[in-house]
DNA sequence: GTGAAAGCGCTAACAG
DNA sequence: CTGTTAGCGCTTTCAC
């Protein structure tokens, strides 16, 4: 790499003018400018970035760290942050916490030390079962900001990015109740996550407004079992007209399951899952799905994180939480 | 942060002193050392990264140029990336070509600036069309190695992770030529792909060893079509008796697709694709799939590059391949 | 055993 | 209009 050193000695100026030259400074001359531009276009120079930020003490640079990569729907949010993070001349270090709650402290501790200006994570499992907080609130008071998505802690004060957990499942479920579905289950492998939990909540609550209607609940621990976990519960409660799924796959894994065993979909069993689009082609009939915009829920948290570095005013406490609506998409799984 | 600076001042010593106290230096006493560690630890010192950065000129950061994060193998290759690099003591800083070679140049140039020490990437779509690789030449040249997997640009001279494409889908194709199937289709969404035409050929050369068994190839140009394509596909094709999918999803939504138009699997039909474990679930019965170990595939590419990274003698163009060999695991869509 | 000083690449206040 | 200097945080050589 070519440094403002090496262009001097070329130029025959001095090191600081090469650098008000570059950055297009009043106090340099017209001819001096169009020399220094030429000879840095031609060496292709650009500023080391490492020195920028030493000498600014800022990095522009956004840790990222993400509890599985292999979740389409964080991975798809972190897609977004990456995009936010790049529109606005940011780059994103990427750490994956893999649920473990010591990967997740190391990883803080990692990027802590200048590396990264800030933070955009989403809880590890591990975290959210063990109700841990006192490493956010440490990286927080020693100056990095955090914006939490998706699975949050409640009690650390800072900015976050939700989904409406509660309200989806709640309408989803109501949308059953409506299609006069009389024994609604619900399926889920991520019991352990504070937005399994809030979806369950919602499901209970609209069946305890329909009439007589009684939770039948699966949860799913391993989700390598999930096949075979929904056909045994398929079979323990023929009943079941109904299912609303809680996380990626049971969803699918339900519909064809379902076919399987002779039932049809929609008329005999309405499925509704928080899948993706491309996942949602993976049964026929296609399953209505829970869209939760990973994308904006990334974009938003990058674009919350960016606005808070670059406002030193801001540094109050006004943290603000956003809610990022659902959709319900209606595809065949569903009448 | 507290700095060096501030510890050498409340510790009224020099900077150096504290420096070498913490690096353990032969020079400094006992009782020096002691009492620095201890007020290091009072204030949970840390080395500047940037600083250390700026004075080693290295980084200790990779750039990983992914092309889709939200293609499951590509998505678990980073996985590995990142567990290996994190074990050596690295971070990466992750940008997404997003397929387009524009945005590939542009993530190259834009980490080329002393912001890593090199580079993990798998070719975009566009660029593989292209056949651009001067960009490639260009950051090599800046002195910043570069590790391709995958997707890899045979003219460039540099590290590279591949699988065995062609082997593992002849492989598979004969599986199917030995269950005796007589009409043996080839479902592909990534022709685009130089992985995908690898693919392909392995198909028909499995194919042209057979009696006079002749191909048949269902190129999917739009993901999203998937289903109808191949619901189309199978009802101009009636005597298809065996499939070959080529990426993640053809093979799930084949056997649904089959399923749905009243074969039975795999009596009727046989099926293999390249799909994950996790996918392979979302059929009745499971997909046989080839696994390309995306991990290790990972996990090689971060070894090579770091490995070429602390070498400082193995400057040589000593570049070589390493091939992850795939493993046919068959499920309950074959015979 | 400890400290002063130089230097990594850059910017910016201050001199000239 | 251009150059000198200091300093970001750190390591390391060289004096003392």
């Amino acid at each position: 790499m070519v440094t403002l050193k090496q262009l001097a000695k070329e130029l025959n100026v001095s090191i600081s003018t090469v650098s008000k030259a570059l950055n297009n400074s009043e106090e340099i001359g017209e001819e001096t400018i169009k020399r220094v531009k030429e000879l840095a276009a031609l060496y292709n120079y650009k500023p080391n970035k490492v020195a920028l930020s030493l000498k600014q003490n800022k990095t522009k640079t956004i840790g990222v760290i993400i509890p599985d990569i292999l979740n389409y729907f964080l991975a798809k949010v972190l897609f977004g942050i990456e995009r936010e993070a790049t529109e606005h001349g940011y780059n994103i270090m990427t750490c994956i916490s893999n649920e473990s709650l010591e990967k997740e402290i190391s990883s803080l501790q990692l990027l802590a030390n200048g590396s990264v200006d800030g933070f955009i994570l989403a809880v590890s499992k591990e975290t959210q079962v063990k109700n841990e907080i006192s490493h956010f609130v440490k990286t927080i008071n020693q100056g990095l900001p955090i914006v939490m998505f998706d699975r949050v802690a409640n009690d650390v004060m800072c900015d976050k990015v939700i989904v409406d957990d509660f309200d989806a499942t709640y309408r989803a479920t109501k949308n059953l109740v409506n299609e006069n579905r009389k024994n609604i289950a619900f399926i889920s492998n991520i019991d352990d996550l504070s937005v399994g939990k809030l979806r369950e909540k919602g499901y209970l609550k609209a069946l305890s407004e329909g009439n007589n209607l009684k939770p039948v609940v699966l949860k799913i621990n391993n989700p390598e079992d999930s096949p075979q976990n929904i056909k045994a519960f398929f079979q323990a409660n023929k009943t079941i007209d109904g299912v609303i799924s809680a996380d990626s796959s049971s969803g699918v894994i339900a519909i064809n399951t379902a076919l399987n065993l002779g039932y049809r979909v929609p008329e005999d069993i309405s499925v509704i899952g928080y899948s993706s689009k491309s996942v949602s082609n993976h049964s026929i009939p296609r399953l209505s799905t829970i869209r939760q915009h990973a994308k904006e829920i990334g974009a938003n948290a990058a674009q919350m994180l960016i606005k808070r570095l670059e406002n030193k005013a801001g540094e109050a406490d006004d943290f603000s939480t956003r809610i990022i609506k659902t959709s319900l998409i209606k595809s065949d799984s569903t009448l």
